[in-house]
RNA sequence: GCGGUAGUGGUGAAGUGGUUAACACACCGGUUUGUGGAUCCGGCACGCGUGGGUUCGAUUCCCACCUACCGCCCCA
């Protein structure tokens, strides 16, 4: 009991870590379809990596980096988010190059890590599943991501799912925005809440996303981004539902939707889910966006992109509390019960037969007493069990039993050897 | 980083300032010795998160720390 894992992280057992496979597995065929495919980038990066592409006034580059310095004095941070990685990848690997097809698609399951306060579905070492997409401004590319999230969700059986949408327009709509909102809010700043009086200095749009009652009556009338968007960031959010609609999406719009990271822009949206599990009211389980900027912030060309995340812990969560099946795998076809030390080598020469001819095979390691041994076998959930002792090494034969039905057969040990599947087969038929 | 609740065996848990820490589940063994999912019997915490302190004596009282859970901040 002396050693416990750190703060924030968690074992994932064998059992659970079905889950998982099942989960990313869901994710990897279905982005396949989508044509998006899988990049590995490293856990640790550059810090200037995250604080230049997060933007200097987020939580996550100010006090939830995990970052060190390494033994060549390299300033290096465990990944907070999986974007700034991709991009670096892209820019590094110039996958923006011609002989790319556009936009280049490709999607991360992997850990982050954030210095936080561990809670619900909230690790230190948490996971994402993410896409992104580079060099469209297509707004049928806002949409087929959207849409791309949704289908995953439904694949895996979840519902009661809310779509939030929200725009943050272009630089010039955001710089707008960004004065309108100040100009209204300075006049009232005494009334606000302490936390929201330190948004507004900071972030100001965060104030649009304060739970406090006193912030909110604010908030209610504030000026909306959508009334100042450029020609170009309305004519773009408009197409965006408009193929939405097309698509037969249902979605709201949230005009008071931030995103936490700063390099968002266009579109933005998050899908919510209603779950006790995850704390009270609608909880994010999927946020993600369009940005510019970020490419080139990195060293590359100007080029956009488009992504969104899943956190899977929330995700695994969810899945539990709304009783999702998960395929089961892995079940067990035969145990081997040897009585007798003397039968020892044989056993072990039967189950591996076995697991070469394509099944699954247990057998007994402590020494246990036959009975012992069908305990396990039951408790397994094995198929069949077949039994060698003195009497069987001797007439080259082994007892052949179904559980299930609990009849027992003799059969020759090189039947058994030679073609398991048949015998298996003609067993499991009956 | 702030606030709240909690921490007893493999699990769920009861409990008390003082000889052997209840009960249940699980597990292991036995029930005439080579056969499961039932019954019965037996075994199973030299220690009650860690470290200090108070006391003749603490798992039980006090303090600190660690961890988990919930809320805030923020976010997936």
């Amino acid at each position: 009991m002396h050693y416990q894992r750190p703060k924030g992280t968690a074992d994932v057992l064998p059992g659970d870590s079905d889950k998982w496979h099942y989960v990313e597995e869901t994710a990897r065929l279905l982005f396949e379809d989508y044509q998006y495919h899988e990049i590995r980038t490293p856990l640790f990066e550059s810090f200037e990596i995250f604080s230049r592409s997060s933007g200097d006034t987020s939580d996550v580059v100010t006090k939830e980096m995990y970052d060190f310095h390494d033994k060549g004095d390299r300033h290096i941070a465990l990944r907070p988010e999986g974007t700034a990685g991709v991009v670096r990848a892209y820019v590094e690997n110039k996958l923006y190059g011609p002989e790319y097809a556009k936009p280049y698609k490709a999607f991360y399951i992997g850990p982050m890590f954030r210095y936080e306060r561990p809670q619900s579905g909230r690790q230190r070492q948490f996971h994402q599943i993410g896409v992104e997409a580079f060099g469209s401004d297509s707004p049928a590319l806002d949409v087929e991501v959207i849409s791309m999230a949704l289908a995953f969700f439904k694949q895996l059986g979840v519902s009661g799912l809310r779509v939030a949408v929200n725009t943050l327009g272009d630089k010039k709509s955001r710089d707008d925005y960004h004065q309108a909102l100040v100009d209204y809010l300075k006049p009232h700043f005494d009334e606000l809440s302490k936390d929201s009086q330190e948004r507004l200095e900071k972030n100001p749009l965060r104030v649009l996303d304060s739970k406090e009652p006193e912030d909110q009556k604010f908030v209610a009338d504030a000026p909306s981004i959508l009334d100042y968007l450029t020609d170009d960031a309305r004519n773009h959010f408009e197409q965006v539902k408009q193929f939405m609609d097309a698509l037969g999406i249902d979605y709201v719009i949230d005009p008071t939707m931030v995103r936490g990271l700063d390099y968002y822009n266009h579109t933005i949206f998050e899908v919510m889910v209603n779950s006790k599990v995850l704390g009270h009211g609608y909880t994010t389980i999927c946020g993600g966006g369009r940005y510019s900027g970020l490419v080139k912030e990195l060293g590359g060309p100007d080029d956009t992109g488009i992504g969104f995340a899943i956190g899977l812990e929330r995700l695994m969560l969810l899945l539990e509390s709304e009783k999702v099946a998960i395929p089961e795998k892995n079940k067990l076809d035969v145990y081997v019960v040897g009585i007798g030390d003397e039968t020892n080598a044989e056993t072990l020469k039967l189950v591996e037969a076995i697991r070469e001819a394509g099944f699954s095979a247990n057998r007994d390691y402590m020494n246990r007493k036959p009975k012992a041994q069908f305990k396990s076998a039951n408790k397994e959930a094995a198929s069949f069990v077949i039994t060698i002792g003195q009497a069987e090494l001797e007439s080259k034969t082994a007892h052949f039993k179904s559980m299930a039905s609990g009849e027992e057969v003799s059969l020759p040990l090189d039947d058994l050897y030679k073609d398991f599947s048949k015998i298996y087969d003609k067993y499991t038929g009956e």
